[in-house]
DNA sequence: CCCATGACTGATT
DNA sequence: TAATCAGCCATGG
């Protein structure tokens, strides 16, 4: 790995607004890496730098997607979005077209 | 080098 | 709307 694809995806996800989300598969596309969402999460599962807003990052259908193992990281992710205003619907999943972080929008 | 395993996605059924 | 499938690619055994 060339930490520098790493650090370009860190470096995108640290731009989502506060109370918004993205998807892997988004910020897969702004990192310059199309379709390659699977990456994403790949070094989200890498990170320790708390200094990056991963909590942000959900997948495709708006749910947060699940570690190994039954570890409550789910469900502090959770929090932390409500937190910030983020609403989940009765299936446990964020309506995106809420949400969703839009670069020429929010930002 | 081969194979299995993931914080995934979009199209197809 | 939900389940399947075929791409996707870094890591570790």
């Amino acid at each position: 790995m060339t930490t520098s694809t790493y650090h370009g995806i860190y470096a995108v996800v640290s731009r989502i607004p506060r109370g918004k989300v993205a998807t892997y598969g988004q910020v897969a596309l702004l990192a310059n890496l199309p379709g390659r969402a699977r990456l994403v999460g790949y070094a989200l599962s890498a990170l320790t730098d708390p200094s990056v807003p991963c909590h942000r990052v959900i997948n495709a259908k708006g749910e947060i997607s699940r570690r190994n193992g039954g570890s409550e990281a789910d469900e502090v992710q959770r929090h932390r979005l409500e937190v910030e205003g983020v609403f989940f619907d009765s299936h446990g999943r964020i309506p995106l077209e809420l949400f969703r972080w839009r670069l020429y929008a929010d930002e």
